[in-house]
DNA sequence: ATGGCTGTACTAGTAACCTAATACAGTATA
DNA sequence: TATACTGTATTAGGTTACTAGTACAGCCAT
């Protein structure tokens, strides 16, 4: 549950780049159902709404689809709509924290160093995210 | 003027890492006058209550010091201070983005792949902050 | 058909951030 | 002293994000 209601980002958009990740690494396969608005507001400590509001999102997307009664289900092309959006996330980030270093004055040299430093702190305090498996079969095709 | 009202980021934040960066950078230096609550609130088109809550926010860091009825000057160890606040929303901004990646189950060298993207895209699309000068001595001596 | 799931919709309330307007206080200069 | 700058403080109002509670509607198994 790697839901921080501090952060300045809104929690539905957090679920929703959540739910990219997922998708993308495999674990919700396209025609299959994610977990249900009330359960996953459960496991999140979220209010309903607040997962709704990302599921529609999603769907807005075309990252899942939804059938009323049923759930709501990942799209066929999901897939590939999440990794996308996945990447596009991730290079948001990247380049905010780009800008501000260049703001500052900072060049290429001392930039890379920065991302080499989160780069390795991450990997020694990436002991959360990932529910229902520590290990998952990292996919490792970029495009 | 670098405020994006838009983003997620509260403003107040954005104008407390923008003045960070013009320390770090030398554009400000240590008892130089910041540019005043109102100047700067017409400058960045923003509200002078919110310049006002960045600069007690740069006060509280230490970066900033404040003498009433003259105005608000970067402190003396001003520089380090901003220098490593600077370092840290950057390293921030990767280590959530390096997380997002992680979480889609992404390996160290596509997320190394985005970053270099990003390095780029940023370059081409640096034509704005820094309102004075596009070209500065940058700073290369990182800790 | 009843019960238990699913998603959907609506209203109300809270908190954070920002805006707006105003008033006050300290400092410098003419 | 008067003026014009500085920062400070207070009150009110708006927007967004989220919470909370409730009610409704579709699907399915017993």
């Amino acid at each position: 549950m790697p839901v921080d209601p501090h952060s300045h980002v809104p929690i539905y958009e957090q679920i929703v780049e959540h739910i990219h990740g997922r998708i993308t690494a495999g674990v919700f396969r396209p025609d299959e159902p994610l977990p249900s608005i009330r359960a996953l507001a459960i496991e999140l400590l979220v209010n309903p709404n607040t997962v709704q509001r990302a599921y529609q999102e999603l769907e807005r997307q075309g990252v899942a689809y939804t059938q009323k009664g049923l759930g709501v289900f990942v799209a066929a092309n999901g897939a590939i709509s999440a990794r996308s959006m996945s990447e596009a996330s991730v290079c948001e980030r990247f380049e905010q924290g780009i800008d501000l270093a260049r703001a500052a004055g900072l060049g290429d040299p001392t930039i890379r160093r920065l991302f080499d430093r989160s780069l390795h702190e991450v990997r020694e305090t990436s002991s959360r995210h990932s529910t229902n498996g520590p290990s998952l079969p990292g996919e490792e095709a970029s495009s």
